[in-house]
DNA sequence: ATTAGCACTCAGTAAGGGCGAGTGCTAATA
DNA sequence: TATTAGCACTCGCCCTTACTGAGTGCTAAT
């Protein structure tokens, strides 16, 4: 249906769609064709209008104002007309400058990407750290902190560091401890956390019945450093763009904005979705609904390292976005962000 | 000049104060004669009023409105009138049974904080992590990560725990590891990190004429670790709740004042004044200032366990707060994580 | 010292009117 | 047949005007 488009409607479509983007203001027939330079008048573009309006790409919020993309609208711009541009230079030089992650903590390179992506988009800006859960094990470590507490940490492949202090109640000796930490690595690197965790039950409903006591000991531990989950984080950056822009400017919208981004956890599903398939993801209105932010869109894309612990970042801004830069700057970013993690992780 | 204010104008101005607390409106002087049943007349109460004004106590946005505080009349509630309220009994059991800190990261424990804050309280909360800096040490330990990098962990009397990867250029072998980790914790146990970094700076230049060779590598290394400073970490919890006041439903005000709460750095600064003195600390209008927080009031108070890791939490709102029902709220938070963190430090 | 009474002020709301941007339709045109 | 000019119409926006009501300050009486 939307394939019968002829030339000549796509590029008034795509001429709405863009003097949109940039005004946020209902564009009307006569606008379109002293900015575009269409050799066409008013009257004929009308028509055009109130055939793309008939298939659903464009409304207008009132009878006497110009017309403005749907959903839809958006959608099948972003699918078929969008011509995404090179990052300018600038954008690069100011990322490449500004973030040498050496020795810095996941947390803090996180929150640096967040605000990177936020000021350079100037949207708000989103990092969801790797799960846990998902990153590969490289290798564990005890540090005794009394007589009855113990320091856990984790390494991941990728370099990440967890730790998680533990109450196993027996006091073990150091030596104790080095010989756990000697047969757990041998034995668990390589496998993701959940897979660990898996193994680690497993062997323990066998390991019951035999007597090597080591081994026992080892299990329990780790299974209990491991028992629980550590909670997914994410970075919310320059949520204010968001408050700024034309579209949310009453009070209700502020407020119901502001809530949706504070409740991490939709985000976080959120984020979870584009996880899955690489490369920019992109979710306009509704497809992004399932946080709340309703005339909202995402721009995501997962960042990995060569080695798992995969973790996903992103822009959100009104479903009036300048996609042709923002994609670019949340690609760019993406790729930057996986080459640190590679680095880091040598 | 304010102590010359005799009984009855003392209950008036609180019943004003009061009264625009609850409403938010601007109170006559008819409203206050019906709402309090003073045996008075509104016109008597009117010359108490501007009395009242004439002192700088309260202001009428315009002529035909009631009057609202001033700042400097928030100031004389909160020194002379304000009766501090006891906790009701929910919020402690609300507290009480959420806030089981035992395992999870000082990360976590700081927002579930910020939330408990937030959430009861009904404002926005601030969580300060406590100052690495002014920790005090108690123990180190390097994990070898690969021939190039090392892991370093700072454990902190109070229990906290940082870690951070550093690449010496040495590569250091399991056993020399272990002896220069005894090495520095027989040498630094109970120093703050601040005065550790001195006393390694200090070492440093008179060890180089020396020949020990462990103790050079060990305080080299430690002093590697400790070069940079660790990001003083805030968090903030319930913005929403700010917009949501009917002081700051303009568009200005509302992304006027998401930009301040953005800004940590500000918050930190502001926190920072509140951390010297201990005890609740009251900041109105003006007072609040340093972080753009035009028209709010922040309630803070220091926490810390026995031994130092001294952090700040608090409640932000606008002047219009509820006092009395706020200040044990940040009162009691700020002794229950002392108490917390105390424990966990065993 | 307190109060009743009264004139006055002023934000907020509602109603009316003109302006202008934009539309849809129709009839003329290439 | 596609395009265009013309025109009546719609409707949000803004400005003005008028009204209302809460609240004040002042004055004179108690």
């Amino acid at each position: 249906m939307i394939d019968t488009l002829n030339e000549r409607s796509q590029s008034i479509f795509e001429a709405i769609v863009e003097d949109y983007i940039n005004t946020a203001e209902p564009v009307g027939s006569r606008a379109i064709t002293k900015r575009h330079r269409f050799d066409l008048s008013p009257a004929t573009v009308r028509n055009v209008m109130s055939d793309l309006e008939e298939m659903g790409l464009l409304v207008s919020p009132h009878t006497s104002a110009g017309r403005i993309p749907t959903e839809k609208g958006y959608q099948y711009y972003v699918e078929s007309l969008l011509k995404v541009r090179d990052l300018p230079d600038e954008f690069r030089n100011r990322f490449e400058t500004g973030a040498g992650f050496a020795g810095k903590s996941m947390e803090n390179i996180m929150q640096e990407v967040g605000n990177m992506l936020s000021s350079i988009s100037r949207h708000t800006g989103l990092v969801m750290a790797p799960r846990f859960q998902s990153t590969v094990f490289r290798q564990i470590e005890f540090v005794r902190l009394s007589q009855t507490r113990l320091l856990v940490i984790f390494v991941s492949e990728s370099g990440l560091v967890q730790n998680k202090i533990i109450e196993p109640g027996i006091d073990f000796s150091r030596r104790d401890l080095e010989s756990i930490t000697r047969y757990l690595n041998q034995r668990l690197t390589g496998m993701t956390i959940a897979e660990v965790r898996e193994k680690i039950a497993l062997e323990l409903r066998e390991e019951r019945n035999r007597y090597n006591q080591l081994e026992q000991q080892a299990l329990e531990l780790s299974g209990q450093a491991l028992q629980e989950d550590i909670a997914d984080q994410i970075y919310v950056a320059g949520t204010s763009y968001m408050l700024e822009q034309p579209e949310f400017n009453t009070n209700d919208s502020m407020v119901r904005i502001m809530r949706a981004l504070e409740s991490k956890q939709q985000l976080i599903d959120l984020l979870d979705c584009s996880q899955q398939a690489g490369g920019v993801q992109i979710f306009i209105g509704s497809q992004a609904n399932r946080a709340h932010l309703d005339g909202c869109s995402l721009i995501a894309a997962p960042f990995s390292g060569k080695k798992g612990a995969i973790g996903t970042l992103g822009v959100i801004g009104p479903m009036r976005m300048n996609y042709s830069q923002v994609i670019p700057i949340v690609d760019f970013t993406a790729t930057l962000v996986s080459r640190m993690l590679d680095r880091e992780s040598q």
